[in-house]
DNA sequence: TTAACCATGTAAAAAGTTACATGATTGT
DNA sequence: ACAATCATGTAACTTTTTACATGGTTAA
């Protein structure tokens, strides 16, 4: 699934600007990438183009015109087709175990620095992540069942690094020991 | 850490031909990126410009000329100067998150067949990743404790992978009973 | 004979990041 | 005076992916 399909996601659930598009994107930690102006307005703009999304203009008495969008029924269309694609697997870029890959040269006080600070940031973002769960997220779901896959999806990453979190954990242990 | 960093920590343990360190990128799947030609080969020339590695060009009969390089002292250094700064957060590419969030348009049975599909995906790399751990994974440690780190860097993979798989049966359960 | 392995690289395109550019309003 | 929010976009750059290009060897 790409940009597209995700932005043609939120025009479907709801009539919104570039702007505001862009701080969904920033909120919402599961697409780290894709939350720049470049993208959001190219995508948009092609996406109209391509007839998936209407505009409306709306001028503002002290500010630039806003120009609101929502998905038209082809948008639609396309949208259910790419949620029904199969998913992939999750990609995972772990920048830690590439540090911990060449550790060999370090001393045993450098090492447990290292691992230290990676636990002190992975504990700093599931801080972050509770905190937005607490807030119950952007997002309000039309149905019961979406409100209910939407709390889902922040547990995800709650879950993720929980994980990430424990694993560390038996790593500082095992260092210990060795 | 970048890929440049990433092969200067193999060109450190041993003296490797570009061919060796594409199949060690996919082999080894915490770089699920960087695994082609394309980077490895430019990649290699400008660490042999900026004097980080060097060359040996061993000709061969039948085949091509290899080129094996190792990591000269400036490249240590620079390998040890990186593996210290501080590690990143890891960050989630999660493809079935986007079509979850956009599936208040499907019936149960396509919701289902989503998530039926996305569980065997997870379990079907959750199997690879435990044949590769019980294979040993390609990479031979120096010390003890290089070793051991190895083996914690394959057990990572699997780790976030049974967390996932763990979120998506919650997940289920909570949609049968919605 | 078809595919996989060995071995090197280059070209072009897509995706993603960072910075630039404008400019009013509101809060500290 | 400075930063943040609202609101649009473009330019330059880096990173990553996919395809092209060559060509011998080995095993099914």
């Amino acid at each position: 699934m790409e940009l597209q399909d995700v932005i043609l996601g939120f025009m479907d659930w709801k009539q919104l600007t570039g702007y505001e598009l862009k701080s969904f994107f920033s909120e919402l930690d599961f697409l780290p990438w894709a939350g720049n102006n470049n993208q959001i307005y190219t995508a948009l703009l092609k996406l109209e183009r391509e007839g998936l999304v209407e505009k409306e203009t709306v001028p503002q008495e002290k500010l630039p015109p806003q120009k609101r969008y929502r998905a038209t029924g082809r948008g639609k269309e396309r949208l259910k087709c790419a949620v029904l694609q199969p998913a992939e697997a999750i990609s995972v870029r772990n920048d830690f175990l590439l540090h911990l890959a060449w550790s060999d040269g370090l001393s045993t006080e450098e090492i447990e620095r290292l691992v230290d600070g990676y636990q002190k940031t992975i504990e700093v973002e599931l801080a972050m992540c509770r905190e937005k769960m607490r807030r119950g997220g952007p997002v309000r779901g039309r149905s019961r069942r979406e409100e209910y896959v939407w709390s889902m999806i922040l547990q995800n990453r709650e879950a993720l690094l929980r994980a990430e979190l424990n694993w560390l954990i038996r790593l500082r242990n095992g260092l210990a020991n060795k």
